[in-house]
DNA sequence: AATGAATGAGCCTTCATTCAT
DNA sequence: TATGAATGAAGGCTCATTCAT
């Protein structure tokens, strides 16, 4: 009795999983028969659904790039000034739903092996590009020409640093540590808020 | 080949050896075997000088980290302005000699899997102390007490984000652009150089 | 190639090849790899069956106990008189099936190398008690009660000496032998049969 | 400073580590490399003296045997009295000294093991006819000629099981138990001693 | 659509042995 | 006489993958 439309179920159930099993166990415990008992599904699925490991961990990492843009497209959202938009790019970063520790560490243990993910760097190399390209034409209203692309490199370097100190418990770097620090940066980068 | 004195040269090369690897094939092509077999040793040596794999690269992330901090000591000891002793610890964080390709790729395939080097945690923690107050006394003098440990977390979260960057060819990114960004950074937090 | 109920075909294969192996090529002999060879399965059934080398061996041990223990029971079932029971217990340690050179041979290198066989001294000790406590009943009614332990403890290191004895070819001890042997013995013990 | 006569001594030392070893570590962690931890020798060594590991054990074997041939030459010298002999003989058997844990536990490793330790098995059935040929001699004047090789064959097959009972300490079968039921058995077999 | 049986390559590790000193 | 450096084979185990059902 086969079902039918099986498919997106099956492959978010794999998914979660495998974010579960990579936050739980780390990259080179995430094995396919791991994720799958995680899912209370067997090995061979994920072949079926995914072609391959690289398969089921590209469209992971996929999974959790499109959290994180979609957390920055709802802030923009509701942004119209140029400083609240750079605010909401970079508070998304550090959205409270995404910047859990689960999410972080599977995001880091996929990051922190990408040598093994042939395919994956231009992928994410993208993914970069589109937070530049963000970020850039935020910063550009708020700073002289001469420092955008300074202001922007210094911007992304400390989101992603803190990204990474947010894989580590002892740290004590959260999501809200984190808004508060990239906030303060950017307000010392862009002039105090003039507010009179 | 002589018969006494052979563990601290061959310790050596195996570590010089396991930091290539880890660069140039990544964490989990860096085999007992692989490492051997580029130091031109037998992987039997590997055990009989480390006890294990892990043993290895403990050894290794340990040789970075020294490494890493001998750059700091020689500059900081050429520094006697406040200000110039947190550019010393800053610019040694991205010195030429240890920001290079291989050294960053090295570093970060360790830190990337940390994981599963049960033990290690402890010993990174330690370091990264050691960085924090280094920082935290040179930023003392420099900004309003009530700044200090916002201006030391941002640093923090900074330096780890460009050497997360250096680790990404396409990121454009080489120990004299984060020297660039850091210095620039600095500046901004604890003021203009007043040199008229 | 079925798909399914394979397990218990699998493992009695596997283990009827263990069984083997100890006895033609010894314990430290008896690897995974020729365990499958054996049994014409690839090595990696061995843990997809049994976990573990030691699993493996641990099962082979218990197979070749409940064989041990069925012979018991089927001859118990067919004695009535007490001096029959007796007789029924110590017949089946060497029942013409059971005492096979193959059997003692892979019976006692299990046996010689419990001490790598974590957690099977407990499980053996089980089997020694059972076999202690069907004697005692058994002997109970034929012997003054002082004398009871005595007698047990001497028919049971008697059944171990004639198994070990039962391993080397040399000694000329086999099923017949040992039968007659402990006959002999038991009849000694619990006077001559007065059937007269 | 090349000494000389250190053969015996060294020899003395290893043949005890690897006794030690065996009971401490049991057969496959008997290593030539513990061994010679165990000795404060260097592993080289143990080649050296004993060409081989195969050789070391050998001489352990035959020294444990020899220890206890030692203790029933010295028990017979004593002995005058037919039944005395027999008592001598089975008693040296399990002679404090010798029926250590340590002892049988050393000697059960290596003869557990004797199917990787070609040539033993000829040289352990020296062992065996001369504690036969011992046995019938002195059986041979307490009972009819008739029942003299079940006698024998029943002591030889007792005596073993009893070390094989006394490597298990949950069996309770120490020296003094040991000797008291071949003391036991040996009076039921050639009559009570009729002192009167 | 789903299962789980089966394979075989590869890894880490242990170890007996050899050998220069 | 003694050391310990060095090798390389083999073992146990894990795992991605394939495939019959």
């Amino acid at each position: 009795m086969p079902k039918v439309g099986m498919a997106p179920i099956r492959r978010k159930q794999l998914i979660d999983a495998t974010i579960e099993c990579l936050h739980a166990e780390g990259y080179h415990r995430t094995t396919i028969n791991r994720v799958g008992r995680r899912a209370h599904l067997s090995p061979g699925l994920v072949t079926h659904y995914f072609e391959d490991k690289h398969g089921l961990l590209v469209a992971t990492l996929r999974e959790l790039n499109k959290r994180l843009s979609g957390a920055t497209a709802r802030r923009l959202a509701s942004a119209t000034d140029p400083r609240d938009r750079l605010h909401a790019i970079t508070d998304a970063q550090f959205d409270e739903e995404q910047f859990s520790p689960q999410l972080v560490n599977a995001w880091f243990a996929l990051w922190g092996n990408l040598h093994e993910l042939p395919g994956i760097q231009r992928f994410q190399t993208i993914y970069e590009k589109r937070l530049r390209s963000n970020l850039t034409s935020a910063v550009r209203p708020l700073v002289p020409e001469a420092r955008v692309a300074m202001v922007v490199d210094t911007l992304m370097a400390l989101i992603d640093g803190l990204w990474l100190k947010g894989t580590l418990s002892a740290s004590g770097i959260n999501g809200e540590r984190a808004r508060e620090i990239i906030r303060d940066h950017v307000n010392s980068v862009v002039g105090p808020l003039d507010d009179a």
